[in-house]
DNA sequence: CAACGACGCTCGAAA
DNA sequence: AGCGTCGTTG
């Protein structure tokens, strides 16, 4: 505290916050008597209450954290310190909203929304925060090729360019495959490692053709004006770290400043925080639990919490070993694996409210009967007496593949679910169009999105031809929307595309006004602007001819998709507010012109869109089943809890086979799922599972065996029924379809696409066929038997 | 230049 | 089972 003067005043349009506040602090000196600490234990009260200084709260799962930080937050602004010097980072927007909410709650209980008890309270994302802290400093921080109307790159984004540079550097397919290179680029810059630096450090042959790779990518994004997500951590950490006036104005405003999930914070996370939180004794508070570290493979380092009070020196750690959220059984279990762990600082997880059912274990046959099982356990809790509710239970599994069986059984018996993939929206096909039109009208040299709908619909502009705009852009470093504004200077194109070409800049200059986003046919509102996008693109006509013609699920809901995604910018536009945050508006600087408030709207919500994550979507109150990874459920907890795929090869995942650490991190993911769940937890292992089209037979995890103990019951039902190993709840009437044959020309029936004839069947195991079906143009797909039912020949 | 089918490759968790 | 790429055809 002494570093930092108070009221600090992060710049002149704050002036007037720091007027006194007026606060309701609880009558008196006692805890007892403060509704914000009267309910608290012990050790959580002195992490409520502690004041100056690092703090470390290692929080065990389930021992109230959030209740912890919220409270904190409270505590300290009802004690004098101003909302606004208080930052606090989360993960994901749904943890920040979460915690934003409780805030609010705690602070201002009559939800009168003007209390000046929030005015200027930040919580919100790192990433969310970054991406502000870049708009805002970009121009004094003087990052070549950056400004402020910059693109946030998606992993496809990521993917279409390595993938072209690669193909420039002429580094052929299989030995650079661009997953892998985009993992080696993403973990450099995860360690602050810029291009330039690897090169330095890049010794062999193929780190030194990484190093290519990485350079000219980083061109090809900054020649777009373009970021990906670990430039957002890298590039403001570098900016805070260089900028000394930047860095300062970030000191003096956050004053306190607290972490959540800190376990999962990497490199550049933890020095983002580090020169936030500043020098001296930093009121810097993290809140973490090291047994649930489960993003090593995306950089983060477990060591930052291990290390805290060495980073910190004199800090003081608190730990909260108290469970509040799981019945005794379920604890013992996930203390039992989790002992397993050998590079871990054991810590002792104990209820206060012992009792609770077993913990059931079902070895089951393949993932039709696991599927069946779960549906079943989940079924039984509604006809009890005091019934659960579907939103009340959830579906674990390693992997997104995983989902397939328990989705196609839930269907069957009309068990209401919702699959927790916040991505899946803005994934689909008609949707990334619609937003590459809007990014490329917000920001003309996004060469990403210019790629992706040049030719959506087409318009005569064929991959030839766009190479020839291509080159020409490359050879003069414009973007290539630039170099089709002098169209004419291209060699080599066709009048009938040069012709194209026009067209599509004029589109294109007619949505965004000519970049200038003025102009009497250009509305104030976000949600006219994506309908036009959606309209004079030819995207609306494009789609409902398709729906018309075509008859596959997809496309007939593509046309509702994009009126979905006008919805979407009505919704965010009602929500939004320009000033929301007026000590982070960017000054305007001499003589440079105010951007327009659409396209000040327009990236903020392409923005948002960017930054959703797939935890974002978990939403109880949609009344259905919860399916998610285990990476997604981290955070959350639910009554009923059932995590499948119990098996060696997915949980722990094969990839993590080599190294211990890895192992442990597999341990840790198996600790968080079965750490959700409060009073009923089932966990499944399948002795077959189908796995890229084949059965394989499979091996129970080993955790299965390190979880087993007093309180866990064991039911092995691999052997009940010998002679179906395929049997399927999902499609009645049908025989058992190991024992069906399709032979070429059978007449079959399939759930979705309805009447089809086979043209093809795989050998043996690989129970597939590919049908013919008029239903959908008489294209040919390829199947699985067991959703195939035979109705002639 | 566009559309489509055949074929071959890969195959994890994510902001 | 899904995806990208290649080759053929309209």
């Amino acid at each position: 505290m002494d570093q930092k003067p108070t009221p600090p005043s992060p710049n002149q349009m704050n002036q007037s916050e720091a007027a006194p506040l007026e606060v309701f602090h609880a009558s008196g000196d006692s805890p007892v008597d403060d509704p914000l600490l009267c309910d608290l234990t012990e050790p959580q009260m002195r992490a409520v209450l502690h004041e100056q200084g690092a703090l470390l709260v290692l929080a065990a799962a389930g021992s109230g954290k959030t209740r912890v930080i919220t409270r904190r937050i409270a505590h300290l602004i009802t004690t004098g310190v101003a909302p606004w010097s208080v930052l606090a980072l989360t993960f994901t927007n749904k943890a920040a909203g979460e915690m934003r909410d409780r805030v609010h709650h705690l602070l201002d209980p009559e939800g009168s929304g003007k209390s000046r008890l929030v005015r200027g309270l930040t919580i919100t994302t790192f990433h969310s925060l970054c991406a502000r802290l870049l708009r805002r400093y970009v121009e004094q921080a003087q990052i070549p090729g950056l400004t402020g109307d910059y693109t946030i790159y998606n992993s496809d984004d990521q993917s279409s360019v390595i993938k072209r540079v690669l193909k420039r550097l002429d580094l052929n397919g299989s030995n650079w495959p661009p997953a892998s290179v985009r993992a080696v680029i993403s973990d450099a810059k995860n360690q602050l490692i810029d291009a330039e630096t690897y090169q330095a450090q890049a010794g062999d042959f193929y780190s030194k053709n990484l190093a290519r790779v990485y350079e000219a990518y980083q061109a090809e994004l900054r020649k777009a004006n373009a970021v990906d997500f670990d430039d957002l951590l890298m590039l403001t950490a570098r900016m805070l770290l260089q900028h000394e006036h930047i860095r300062a104005e970030c000191q003096n405003r956050w004053e306190y400043l607290l972490v959540d999930e800190y376990q999962d914070t990497n490199h550049a996370q933890f020095l983002l925080a580090n020169l936030i939180a500043g020098e001296g004794s930093p009121n810097i508070c993290v809140v973490g639990d090291p047994d649930q570290s489960i993003y090593g493979w995306r950089g983060a380092d477990i060591t930052n919490i291990l290390d805290f009070e060495k980073s910190y020196t004199g800090a003081r750690v608190i730990t909260l070993g108290e469970n509040f959220r799981s019945t005794e059984p379920i604890l013992a279990a996930a203390d039992r694996l989790i002992r397993n762990n050998q590079q871990r600082r054991h810590k002792d997880l104990f209820t206060t409210t012992p009792g609770g059912g077993a913990v059931q274990v079902v070895l089951c046959q393949n993932e039709q009967h696991e599927s069946d099982i779960v549906v079943d356990w989940f079924k039984a809790f509604t006809e009890t007496e005091s019934p659960l509710a579907w939103k009340e239970m959830a579906v674990f599994y390693r992997t997104n593949a995983l989902s397939r069986s328990i989705e196609d059984a839930f269907r069957a018996s009309g068990v209401p679910y919702v699959i927790a993939r916040g991505t899946s929206f803005y994934e689909r096909e008609e949707i990334r169009h619609a937003l590459a039109y809007l990014r490329i009208t917000a920001n003309e040299t996004d060469d990403a999105a210019f790629r992706r709908i040049v030719n959506v619909p087409t318009r005569g502009l064929g991959a030839t031809s766009i190479t020839r705009i291509e080159n020409y852009a490359h050879k003069n470093n414009l973007s290539t929307f630039r170099a089709m504004r002098s169209i004419g200077q291209v060699p080599g194109l066709t009048a009938r595309a040069v012709n194209s070409a026009q067209r599509f800049v004029e589109l294109i200059d007619d949505l965004s006004g000519g970049g200038t986003f003025m102009g009497e046919q250009i509305s104030g509102s976000l949600a006219d602007l994506v309908q036009r996008v959606i309209q004079s693109s030819g995207l609306e006509k494009m789609y409902a001819d398709r729906a018309r013609i075509g008859k596959a699920e997809s496309d007939l809901e593509r046309p509702d998709n994009l009126a979905e995604l006008i919805s979407s910018a009505a919704q965010f536009e009602q929500e939004y507010v320009p000033e929301n945050d007026p000590s982070l508006d960017v000054p305007v600087a001499e003589g440079r012109a105010e951007p327009p408030p659409l396209l000040v709207m327009l990236r903020a919500y392409l923005e948002s869109v960017s930054l959703v994550a797939d935890a974002d979507m978990v939403d109880p109150e949609r009344g259905a089943v919860t399916l998610m990874t285990l990476h997604a459920a981290k955070g959350l907890e639910f009554p009923a809890v059932a995590m499948i795929g119990l098996e060696e090869g997915i949980l722990p995942h094969f990839r993590s086979r080599e190294r211990i650490a890895a192992l442990e991190e597999e341990r840790r993911l198996c600790f968080v799922g079965i750490t959700r769940a409060q009073r009923h937890l089932l966990i499944t292992s399948a002795r077959y599972r189908t796995m890229r089209g084949v059965q394989e037979r499979t091996i129970a995890s080993p955790f299965v065996d390190e979880i087993s103990g007093p309180g866990v019951t064991f039911s092995d039902q691999a052997d009940e029924v010998v002679s179906s190993p395929r049997r399927s709840s999902s499609y009645s009437g049908q025989s058992d379809p190991a024992l069906v044959e399709f032979p070429v020309g059978t007449v079959v029936r399939h759930p979705r696409f309805g009447i089809g004839q086979v043209t093809w069947t795989s050998a043996g195991e690989n129970a597939k066929a590919r049908v013919r079906f008029s239903s959908v143009g008489e294209k040919t797909l390829i199947l699985e038997y067991a959703r195939l039912v035979r109705v002639g020949s």
